[in-house]
DNA sequence: CTGAAAGCGCTTACAG
DNA sequence: CTGAAAGCGCTTACAG
């Protein structure tokens, strides 16, 4: 670990190593076209024999960019921040930029800390990473360059949100089990409190009316995102209904809880009863028993798709307003048609 | 999104408004003791009116110092990243140091690529965070600035590498069951390739052997790190030895795993069949059925305690071979005295 | 096609 | 105590 740090070679060295000047061993190196191919050559050669790498600092420092954008997260210990957190980083590499990682925590003072901190480091923009998909408030009005809201949304319809699209997550799931013949469907989910919560269990009863059938136990069940809150949830719910052949469940966890105690109660899944989950998170969603089939958010796309709107707006193309990103079904076998076919 | 790009107040502005030079004005704002105490009030002021935020490409330039690391990650999508993560990002703030985050997705191309990128943006020293605790080969060499190991040991001796202690995990684990009055203890894990698992199963051993206590099941099992791994075995292990009375698992999937099927064979957690765990992973250790005792590898503090040392690497005082940081046992309701007390 | 010069924003000897 | 000057490493008009 106790390397010297030698001397950074610098395009002096390179231009001095070539029999050039800096200027011209500079337009070589940035494939400018007033070099003649043999000088170009020859500096060239001189940066690979020397493993030059320019001072991205003095770069930035006279073109004003850093091709380097700030990540402003809220918690990234959440689970829905590291796939999307990869999806920035990975789009932004693609594009040869870096990423400052800032998690404030949830916390106020931090996040202006952050934010002055990135501002002085010349971020060329931002990302703001929402831990929840509530609205957050706008930090645009502080930021003097461009910022993208993924996951969560901002409260000033003159920012980009790019956000996961609930409605049709739910809808997938809903119309999937409505597609198998599954007539009785709850709704076990998380707390009422929770946008996502709420848009997914609106859109979960208007998928059923459409289809003309009942919410069965007569509304959603909102608790908590837990395996402990779905055994709860289903041993109540289907002693009370016993005819319930299918449950929509907020998230893998809740479906897990579900899952166990529908077959502690020796009812058969998928067979009697089907079960969907939410979020495609695989520790839980495969692991279960039997593996579920679930809603993914496709969330590190979420991420990649805020990075190319973010390069277009560091390009003089800044967009607004909300873009929702298609959810996707993934089938497994915690859901399949009803044991008796319904007549 | 779309604002204007504003020109940012430089410390000329700053300056200018203060009535001195550029000079005094630096000298002023960083605090050395060669400015009146009045001219340094009137630059503070003037900074302070013009929400002055000094460019740190400029000083990063000058001072060969950008107070910025690079975080090289393997598989940030592993779940055990992102604390470890949390506890650099944490300590680097606190030091006023920002985080450069690449996450070579355990592609050796690319980690080349981000190591010459983090150089190219001048960073002062390098966090290596590993994705499993097995040896990885050093990247010191190719690397002028210090490099702290997290997690994943280096193979270099030379350089430092911070660990967690599974040793001492997984002693507290066992002790903690025989100290309970367990005479039957049997030890689930995941796969044999990984060092962790090896070198847990080899203090349990050692532990178990100590006290006299012989392996129950004859040797501890290797599968995989899954709840469904964790039935499979605790169906098997308990049909053929009926008599266990406790389970040391590998990780908290696998002991979720085995408390569900302890209660499907009729027998209760804690008091027939003791389980402690292994992560403290929330999700499962809290939300099991009962809650999980469980190991907890404090991997925030391991980010924290890596950055220290890279900060006094920084410093002039590099240290190196290897660290081994304590583990903590959470007590919960999965373990207990045997409903039978041994004579 | 090549190179001398200016300049990005800042810090630091050095002279006054 | 204050400020003019040099310089960090690079790019970009501009002159030759």
């Amino acid at each position: 670990m106790a390397r010297q740090r030698s001397r950074p070679v610098t395009l002096t060295d390179v231009a001095r190593r070539a029999g050039v000047s800096v200027a011209t061993a500079s337009k070589a190196l940035n494939a400018r076209d007033e070099v003649a191919p043999e000088t170009r050559r020859r500096v060239l050669q001189a940066a690979d024999d020397l493993a030059f790498q320019p001072n991205v600092l003095a770069r930035g420092l006279l073109t004003g960019r850093t091709r380097t954008i700030g990540l402003l997260t809220d918690e990234l210990a959440g689970r829905f921040s590291i796939p999307i957190l990869l999806g920035v980083e990975d789009a932004l590499a693609s594009g040869q930029m870096s990423v400052l990682l800032c998690d404030a925590r949830g916390d106020a003072i931090r996040r202006q800390h952050y934010i002055r901190t990135l501002l002085a480091r010349q971020v060329d923009g931002f990302v703001v990473l929402g831990d929840s998909n509530d609205l957050r408030p706008s930090l645009t009005r502080q930021i003097p360059v461009p910022v993208v809201y993924v996951y969560g949304e901002s409260d000033d319809p003159r920012d980009l949100s790019v956000l996961a699209d609930d409605e049709h997550g739910a809808r997938l799931a809903t119309e999937h089990l409505v597609s198998l013949g599954r007539r009785q469907i709850a709704h076990i989910t998380g707390p009422e409190t929770y946008r996502a919560a709420r848009d997914r269990a609106a859109t979960f009863r208007k998928v059923l009316t459409d289809a003309g059938l009942p919410v069965a136990g007569g509304d959603p069940l909102f608790g908590e995102w837990s395996q402990r809150w779905g055994r709860h949830a289903a041993r109540t719910l289907l002693t009370a209904h016993p005819g319930i052949d299918a449950v929509f469940c907020g998230n893998d966890q809740i479906a897990t809880g579900v899952a166990n105690t529908v077959r502690e109660m020796g009812r058969h899944v998928p067979d009697d009863i089907s079960i969907v989950g939410y979020d495609n998170w695989h520790e839980f969603a495969s692991d279960c028993q039997p593996p579920l089939t679930t809603v993914d958010l496709n969330l590190q796309q979420l991420g990649e798709t805020a990075v190319h709107h973010l390069f277009a707006a560091l390009d003089g193309q800044p967009a607004s307003g909300v873009i929702r990103q298609p959810c996707r079904l993934v089938v497994r076998d915690s859901t399949g048609p009803p044991a008796t076919p319904h007549p």
